[in-house]
This record gives C-alpha cells, structure tokens and sequence, in this order.
DNA sequence: TCTGGGGTCCTAGGACCC
DNA sequence: TCTGGGGTCCTAGGACCC
C-alpha cells in the first residue's frame, strides 16, 4: 500500500513468531444504512417516514433481514424472528427481500466508490473498504456521501481511520447518514471505555467467556495478558483479540476476493416427515448449487449435507471426491449419500448442500460428460426463461423411483 | 419469541506419509 | 517394549459477520 513498518516479535523463544505491521494511508468503511429498507423508501415514497421491515412473511417462519430506522425505535431489529418483530411493530410495512433490485442498485453505488479509490473492497451489497492515500480520508468521505446521496438518494456512513478495524468501528460511530474519523490516538479516549462485544470479531460467545474472567471493557481486554488469551482461546484468536483490543489490525485492503465454497440452504415452511420429500428438495439445491458453481466457471472437490432437525439440532457430513465435480446430477449423488446414511429421525426442518475445495475448470472425464452436458444445457435454459423454468430434480427422482419398483 | 441464508475463518482430532 | 516429529489432508463443529 503506502508505507509498511514491521517488527518481529519472538515470544516465549520459539512458540510464537508475531509480525506486527503498521500500514500508512487512511482506510474508509461505506456501509449503507439500512440499505434494503432504503432501497425500498426511495422506489416507494409512500414508505418514506414509516417504519419498514424486511424479512421472511409475517407469520412464517422467517427473520428480520433489515428495518429501516423508525421500525428500530420499536426495538425492531436484524435477525429477530419476524413474529417478534410484528409484536413489536404490528403497524410497519412488512416487505419480502428483493435481493435483484438491492443488487441493481449496490453496483451502482460501488461505480460511485470507483471514482473516489483506487482500492476497494467489497465487504458485502452494502458495505467495502476503500483505501486512499494518507490526509486525504475526510475529505473523500464527504465527496462520497454527497455524491451517492445526490446521485441515488440514498444515505451512507463512512468510518475513517488508519486501519480496518478502527475504520468499522468509527463507521458505527458515524451512523446513521453521518461520518465519523478514529486516529489511533484517540483509542483510549473513544474506544477503550466501550463493553467487548462492540470490538469488531467479538459475539456473543466470545464476549460471555471474556466477561466471566472479568473483562467487560476493550480497555481491560487491551490490557489483559496475551498469553492467558491465548490460552482460553487458542493461538490465532487470543492474539487477535489482543491486537484488536490495542488498535492493531494488519489486515489489508483486498480487492479480488477468492471463492471459498457455494451454498444453498431451505428451512421448510413446516417440519418434514417424508424423506422423498426432503430428497426432492435436496436435488433442487444441488441444481442451484451446480448451476453457480459452473457460471463461475469453477468445479468442487468436496460436498457437504447440512441437516437440521425439528429440535433446531444441526449435524454437517462431507465428502471429498478424487475428482473435482460440476454437474448437478454428481453433487446431487454424493448429497443424497450423506443425508440417507446420516438423516436420522424425521421430520426435518432444513437441508443444505454445499460445495468447496474448489479448482478453476479443467478436461472433463468421459465418466463425467454426460451429466455435464446436460447440466449445461439446462443452466442455457435457466438462463434464457428463468430459474424456475426446469427442474432436473424430478425428472431424476422419477428415474430413481422407477428403480425402487 | 423461536431461531433465514449467504459466507469466512479457526480448532481439534485422526489418518497418513516421510 | 516403547514410541519421534513434522507436514498435509480430511472431517465436524463452532464462532462470527452481513
């Protein structure tokens, strides 16, 4: 980036080599407030002053996704079961998610971003990191602001400080429609008097463990002895945690992001009890899957079955394969293995399938051509007419019933 | 009050190889 | 009869974030 220090630490002789690296030049965090509920104020200026709330169908099951600021005034929040959040707010206007629409509208908000920074990181649609060059932090941010709310009319908070985390942290500070600057000198005065769980990697777990040995504040966490972190939380978290607590975060802007793994996951409106049923879902999923996973032009060696039953309880089994896969019928197969033999008792409440392990495309096997030619063939109709306009997931199970008889 | 869906990263144990 | 050390891969689960 701009300027890079580091000091390398050797602690307690040769079990931890620590680098710490100092990193010049400001970093800025645009996080969009509320954006789907924005989103959705500005198509529909009769929603503008009320409080809206995003999420699964009142009444099903389903969470909050995002509300707009008046429906958090009822003490409506993101992730809160939709029922409570009726309770809470039984007057809101209650929307589904429009993820197309938020997309449309998150890359035209990014275009803006590309104008102010030559680096940036896209975090999630409503959120990245931007990197500019030292001083010039406050400056851009009120560029920014004023362009996206004058060009989209739609509100943005920028963090700035000299590193990721600080900028996060000053971008929650800056909310809502504000924007707010953190110098690492400030740490002690601004930071340090707030609980744990506001430090950026902190949740509830974490901050449950911290508060029974007696830390409550990032200041006592900042002065918490490493090595007892380390020991209550492994190596990579302890010196994390210690770190952040001090201000310290070497994380860098990074604007291409590989892929990790794709998934698709379906909680079922109600408990299922038939197995066929489930499996029918699953074929689908592993549709959808196969369908991203070749679209990014990518094959997996590893599938994974998510299995949640009617208790909430949640089991994960995978598969790594000899060789990577991309066809739907090949994740399908190894899926419908791994829920068969690890299902245990019905009814279920969600299934998901999920690939990894995942290598750029290569020769195909002639074992492996014909499912994906005409997986292909389906993603070109998928493409053309619409992701609901063929389902290979009951073409096959009828094959496969077919069998059973 | 029941608890979505998309991800990333870390841990820990076991297998296996040299 | 007692028993290494390092490295990598796989698997399952957990914590966290948006």
């Amino acid at each position: 980036m701009f300027c890079t220090v580091r000091v390398v630490k050797y602690w307690d002789d040769k079990e931890l080599i620590r680098v710490v690296m100092t990193v010049s030049g400001d970093i800025l965090l645009c996080d969009l407030d509320a954006f789907f509920a924005s989103v959705e104020q500005l198509d529909h200026p009769e929603y503008r002053g009320k409080p809206v709330i995003i999420g699964g169908r009142p009444g099903e099951r389903g969470v909050v996704a995002t509300c707009s600021y008046e429906a958090r005034k009822y003490g409506v929040r993101s992730a809160m079961p939709m029922v409570q959040a009726v309770k809470l707010c039984p007057d809101a206007v209650f929307l589904p998610v429009n993820m197309d629409r938020y997309r449309q509208v998150s890359a035209r908000v990014f275009a803006v971003y590309d104008r102010f920074a030559a680096q940036i990181e896209k975090v999630s649609i409503d959120e990245a990191y931007l990197a500019v060059p030292s001083g010039v932090g406050l400056e851009t941010a009120r560029k920014i602001r004023e362009a996206v709310r004058r060009e989209l009319g739609l509100p943005v908070s920028v963090g700035i400080s000299v590193n990721k985390l600080l900028a996060k942290m000053a971008c929650e500070l800056a909310k809502p429609d504000g924007l707010y600057r953190v110098a690492k000198e400030d740490m002690p005065k601004i930071i340090w008097p707030m609980p744990v769980s506001k430090l950026h990697g902190i949740g509830p777990q974490t901050k449950e463990k911290l508060n029974r040995i007696g830390v409550k504040t990032i200041c006592q966490l900042a002065k918490f002895p490493e090595r007892e972190l380390i020991k209550m939380f492994g190596a990579a978290v302890g010196v994390m945690l210690h770190q952040r607590a001090n201000g310290n975060d070497i994380r860098e802007i990074q604007a291409e992001r590989e892929i990790k793994s794709i998934g698709e996951e379906t909680t079922f409106p109600k408990d299922v009890y038939d197995q066929d049923a489930v499996l029918t879902t699953l074929m689908d999923l592993a549709g959808q899957v196969g369908y991203r996973l070749r679209h990014k032009g990518l094959k997996a060696r590893t599938v994974t079955v998510k299995i949640r039953s009617a208790d909430f309880s949640t089991i994960t089994r995978s598969q790594s394969l000899s060789a990577a896969v991309e066809g739907d019928g090949a994740i399908y197969k190894v899926a419908r293995e791994l829920f068969v033999t690890n299902c245990g008792q019905p009814p279920w409440r969600l299934v998901g399938v999920q690939v990894s392990n995942l290598d750029s495309y290569e020769q195909l096997s002639l074992f492996q051509e014909k499912d994906e030619k005409v997986s292909r063939v389906v993603d070109k109709l998928k493409d053309k007419y619409g992701m609901g306009v063929i389902k290979r997931g009951s073409l096959l199970l009828s094959e496969e019933r077919k069998k059973k008889q």
